[in-house]
DNA sequence: GCCGTTTTCGGCCCGACTGTTTTCAGTCG
């Protein structure tokens, strides 16, 4: 069983206790449910390679949630969650996402009035009976039956890249509001994770009440949850729900750091605070009444005895002991790139001619670009042949002619065969620059095959990049099977840089493979997959992934200027 | 159920908003 899986059941064991009262029962089910979830490996190798004791290693799991592991892992089910389901036989992934609807609710709701589905649900409300509960009324009703028409028209987690620029927009008008001290975007969004599940809006004002009004009626809002005199929450017509709260500035990189999370590592910092006699919340750090700390972030973390700690890494993997010993990586900055190593033409599926895409490249700060456009196997993208490649490499030696300060790199995107061959001739290869492989077919071959597969044309000496190592994309489709640790192993031992494709549905590799790659000196480069003269401001969100991975400048190749990244290249 | 820079027992992050409650419970982040 797969991570996803285990967690859920811990969630659902969480919302259980949670029904019957026991709640430090439910937040121990909770947490074990978020290390599993977001855990680097399979629970399953884990367990498979030290066994309970092993699995103990891990935060938050201890005895009993090991031996529940273990039982889960050997017979495929858990005894204890098949008796919780039988007590309350209840949808509660479904009633669970309507907001407004907790554990307490879901519980009276089964046992007054039987009610296990979204449907049922609907139906007592039809039935006028909901509101004749106690404890629930005629606004309860109207919540939760908002809650359900929103939830028909669908939620989940959003990509970052679909969602930033919009959020960012809103932003700049929170801080140009007159009575506005200072804004920022939070949460997830602000840790560059690649979904976010909703935006977290922090102002600094003396005056909230008029920025909470201009908050709640800003074009984009389709709908006021909540407002409150420091707090509210909303819908916005993207489809996302946001935040916003709103504090005085003496309290505001204390809010930055409590509204940026994420809730594990603020725990931490917050269980910090305590064992010093202190305590940390949204308004700052105290010692008794007096506030030590909350203008700036940076205080909050130096009190702590911390060294500062960048959103990317806020995720209580490791970075809070690192920045407790001074160890803290100095990680990728946002404009470091010289060179983009993917960049598809108008030759085959790209948008633009090379010429376009140079003037783009060239706008945004880069030296040098490869022009990678796909090959013959690729027919829907009229992939070039070898002879294609060879006519688009004299254009290619024309253009550049043109641009002073400015290198136009040959290259191609080449796909790897069921057999982990390359559906180009060496020959071909050996004049180009810069070779991507990369999978485009047969994606559900069993593990073992398509790590042999991408192992071979990792072997292959004219292979510089394996270009979106893992095939996922966010949100449709899974990344293929494939043994990514061996992947990245032969990557460094042959020199191959594994690729960071910034495209925001694929983010491949991702954060956790990243800090792999890192950790045994394999070599990366971020590229933007660009198939129009817009996609190279992806850059960003492969930069962000690149943080979330504790990668520096070092461990990236495109951050050389063109001539050392050339050398740089396996040979 | 987890965990240990006061601890192997006795704590467990903390505050805002809403609704139905006249002092608090439930939910959320």
């Amino acid at each position: 069983m797969k991570n996803p899986e285990i967690a859920k059941i811990f969630y659902h064991l969480a919302l259980f206790e949670e029904m019957k009262d026991e709640f430090f029962k439910a937040r121990a089910y909770d947490k074990a449910a978020r290390m599993i979830e977001s855990y680097g490996r399979e629970i399953k190798d884990v367990y498979e390679g030290g066994g309970l004791e092993a699995l103990q290693e891990i935060e938050g799991i201890g005895k009993a949630i090991s031996e529940k592991i273990e039982e889960i892992l050997q017979t495929g089910h858990l005894r204890l969650y098949e008796e919780r389901k039988k007590e309350f036989p209840i949808d509660l992934d479904g009633l669970t996402s309507l907001e407004g609807v907790g554990p307490k609710t879901i519980k009276t709701l089964y046992q007054k009035l039987n009610v296990s589905t979204i449907e049922d649900l609907e139906k007592v409300i039809a039935e006028g009976k909901l509101k004749k509960l106690s404890g629930f009324g005629e606004k309860k009703e109207q919540q939760i039956r908002k809650s359900i028409e929103f939830f028909k028209q669908g939620r989940g987690r959003f990509l970052l890249g679909d969602m930033l620029p919009s959020l960012r927009n809103i932003e700049s008008r929170l801080k140009r509001h007159l009575v506005v001290q200072n804004a920022m975007l939070c949460g997830s969004a602000r840790r560059m994770k690649e979904t976010i599940g909703d935006a977290d809006f922090l102002v600094a004002s003396d005056r909230p009440d008029e920025v909470m009004s201009f908050f709640t009626t800003l074009p984009e809002v389709t709908h006021v949850y909540s407002k409150g005199t420091t707090k509210s929450n909303v819908r916005l017509s993207l489809g996302i729900d946001a935040d916003l709260r709103i504090v005085g500035k003496e309290n505001f990189g204390a809010a930055m750091q409590y509204f940026t999370g994420n809730k594990d590592h603020n725990v931490a910092l917050r269980t910090m605070a305590i064992v010093r006699g202190w305590k940390l919340n949204e308004y700052g750090l105290y010692e008794g009444e007096r506030q030590i700390a909350g203008k700036s972030e940076e205080e909050i973390y130096k009190i702590l005895g911390l060294d500062y700690i960048p959103p990317e890494m806020r995720e209580n993997n490791g970075e809070i002991d690192l920045a407790a010993n001074k160890r803290l990586p100095k990680l990728i900055e946002y404009n470091s790139l010289k060179g983009d190593l993917q960049v598809q033409t108008n030759y085959t599926d790209g948008l633009n001619s090379i010429e376009e895409m140079v003037d783009a490249a060239k706008k945004i700060g880069l030296e040098y670009i490869a022009i990678t456009d796909h090959t013959k196997s690729l027919g829907v993208a009229r992939g070039l042949d070898e002879e294609g490649i060879a006519d688009q490499g004299k254009d290619i030696d024309k253009i550049n002619k043109k641009f002073e300060g400015f290198r136009i790199l040959k290259g191609a995107e080449v796909n790897i065969f069921k057999d982990g061959t390359l559906d180009i001739a060496d020959k071909t290869l050996k004049e180009l620059d810069v070779v991507g492989a990369s999978i485009h077919s047969a994606f559900d071959l069993p593990k073992e095959e398509q790590t042999r597969r991408v192992l071979e044309a990792i072997e292959n000496p004219n292979v510089d990049v394996l270009f979106h190592p893992t095939g996922r994309l966010i949100n449709q489709r899974a990344p293929y099977e494939i043994d990514i640790e061996r992947v990245i192993q032969k990557c460094r031992d042959t020199e191959t840089v594994l690729e960071i494709n910034a495209y925001p549905n694929r983010l491949d590799l991702k954060d956790e493979y990243i800090r792999k790659a890192v950790q045994i000196g394999a070599k990366l480069c971020i590229d933007s997959d660009a198939h129009s003269t817009l996609h190279f401001q992806y850059l960003e969100y492969g930069i962000g992934q690149a943080r979330r991975g504790w990668a520096t400048a070092e461990n990236v190749v495109n951050t050389l200027h063109v001539d050392r990244f050339l050398t740089s290249l396996k040979h």
